[in-house]
RNA sequence: GGCCCCAUCGUCUAGGGGUCAGGACACCGCCCUUUCAAGGCGGCGACACGGGUUCGAAUCCCGUUGGGGCUACCA
């Protein structure tokens, strides 16, 4: 039977430290952590750095600034299982010493060889591993032979009772003795797992479903050491787009890569629990404490999905309109940095340049760009798109000549200027879109953005003047067509 | 190869014997509008296939196909 879920929980995220937080990891601590905030209890982070090459200080505080941005917290930890081998190889040898578990003297050729066989056979290996007496074991070692620990699985069915599939049941012949410590006396990752599993309380294993093959190994870990048994969950992976398991070939795949891309931790968050959870309704963009509410395990998909950064990006966009502007200046402000404006940060011209510019991005990457025409010296005008507002008024620089003053005279408040432009239009019998266009262009270097209004009464009388003069001559200046 | 997991619109999903198979992203159209967005309204679009079980299967069972994972002295 699947187990079902009481409160309070130990839970734990177990990453190794790779150099960044990869968004399927991302998504299984966000689930650990939920489930401790419904349920109550600890959420633990534990560092699998037991391979020691692929360590590095850098890295362990890598993946926990990636947490604490996307605003998942942690009660216990970090704790390293690098400091905690000589607990795991204690252990080892008490299985040693008990039976349960024996040397190994055959080299890694060997063990291919026999390995090799076995496959072409269709058989598995557990019914080719060759043991040797105790006491010939000891002498091998005393004579200095190496030689690997071996963990003596149980030849009988184990079944795990996963929190997110149900019932899934190994066969006796497929348990393979496993390694639990290497030649050099190091122990293995199954090994130091399960011990501290145990050592830490976790009462759940929630955890990506690359590891529910081994989990027969841990269960029968837990039981030779007499521990209880956690709970399991193993969580579908996270494909990309070519439907394979997400990699950096299909675009980016880390925390850090998606906050570099200018996406707000809240909109991650939001889209990352909705990667094979769902609250039953048809609710998708949630707060967090409504996402706590609403979170239970027993929603957990178990099929693995596709990774939409389309999706995403509306998710952003959702969380850019929605969030006050205040709330997200700290994440826009490196953005801002990065196109130079970083002394207008916190400034109230800047927040209602955001304002009126943040429902018309898709990521802060953008939004610090739109927003440098009211701080800039530069505009650059597109000539196709000049021609064309000239050719529909021949007295264009006229026009925007008489606008300028017009707006000069203006107090500069949108209905003033909408006024103004108005006005104007109506008494040269024009169009109003014949002015608005051009006027745009003028001032932004676009013919898409805010309301033209808003635009000119942020951009100020100086640089209003300034650009529709500039642009003027532009307009004069044109080189002639030559067909 | 062996073992294990998974399978509803292109994508994320709801639905777990009787539903016009619902919602969201994307796409298309319309509305709003000075433009671009946002928003509103509408459209396109799915139960992988084959067998059972049943009065009745998207839903339960088996098989096939497809995808994924594991199969290390990696984690």
């Amino acid at each position: 039977m699947t187990p079902k879920l009481t409160g309070p929980v130990r839970v734990r995220f177990a990453p190794s430290p790779t150099g960044y937080l990869h968004v399927g990891g991302a998504r299984t601590a966000i689930y650990n952590q939920l489930l401790v905030q419904s349920l109550g209890g600890a959420f633990i982070l534990r560092i699998e750095d037991t391979d020691r090459e692929r360590s590095d200080e850098a890295m362990t505080q890598q993946i926990i600034t990636a947490m604490e941005w996307l605003g998942v917290s942690v009660d216990e930890g970090p704790f390293l299982q690098s400091e905690r081998l000589p607990r795991h190889r204690e252990q080892a040898e008490k299985l040693l010493a008990a039976g349960l578990a024996y040397r190994d003297f055959r080299t890694p050729d060997e063990i291919e060889e026999v390995r090799r066989r076995a496959h072409a056979e269709g058989v598995t290996l557990r019914s080719l591993t060759a043991e040797v007496e105790p006491s010939e074991a000891e002498r091998r070692v005393a004579a200095g032979e190496p030689s690997v620990v071996r963990f003596r699985m149980p030849a009988t069915e184990i079944v795990v009772h996963d929190l997110v599939r149900g019932d899934v049941s190994f066969p006796p012949e497929v348990h393979e003795d496993f390694v639990i410590l290497r030649a050099d006396g190091s122990p293995t990752y199954h090994l130091s797992v399960v011990c501290d599993d145990i050592d830490m309380g976790v009462s759940l294993v929630l955890r990506g479903e690359d590891h529910l093959s081994n989990t027969p190994k841990h269960i029968a870990l837990f039981e030779a050491l007499g521990a209880t048994l956690p709970d399991f969950g193993h969580l579908p992976l996270i494909l990309g787009a070519d439907k394979k398991r997400l990699s950096k070939r299909t675009g980016a795949t880390s925390v850090e890569e998606f906050r570099d891309q200018g996406v707000l931790p809240q909109a991650l968050y939001n889209y990352l629990v909705l990667l094979g959870w769902s609250p039953g309704d048809d609710r998708e963009v949630m707060a967090r404490d409504e996402i706590v509410a609403a979170f239970s395990a027993d929603r957990l998909g178990s099929s693995a999905s596709v990774f939409d950064v389309d999706k995403l990006a509306w998710m952003n966009t959702q969380y850019m309109v929605n969030l006050d502007v205040q709330q997200f200046l700290p994440e826009v402000t490196p953005f801002l940095r990065a196109v130079g404006l970083e002394d207008h940060a916190g400034t109230e011209r800047m927040n209602a340049a955001l304002e009126l510019h943040r429902v018309r991005s898709a990521n802060l990457v953008e939004l610090a760009e739109q927003v440098g025409i009211y701080f800039g010296d530069e505009v650059t005008w597109d000539e196709k798109l000049s021609r064309k507002y000239a050719s529909k008024d021949d007295q264009l620089v006229a026009h925007l000549e008489a606008l300028a003053q017009r707006f000069a005279a203006s107090d500069f408040s949108v209905e003033a200027l909408d006024r103004a432009l108005r006005d104007l239009a109506e008494e040269e019998e024009l169009k109003a879109g014949v002015l608005i266009h051009p006027t745009r262009m003028a001032l932004s270097g676009s013919k898409a953005g805010p309301p033209l209004f808003d635009l000119v009464s942020l951009m100020g009388r100086e640089r209003t003047a300034e650009r529709l003069a500039a642009y003027g001559r532009y307009l004069q200046d044109l080189p002639p067509i030559v067909d």
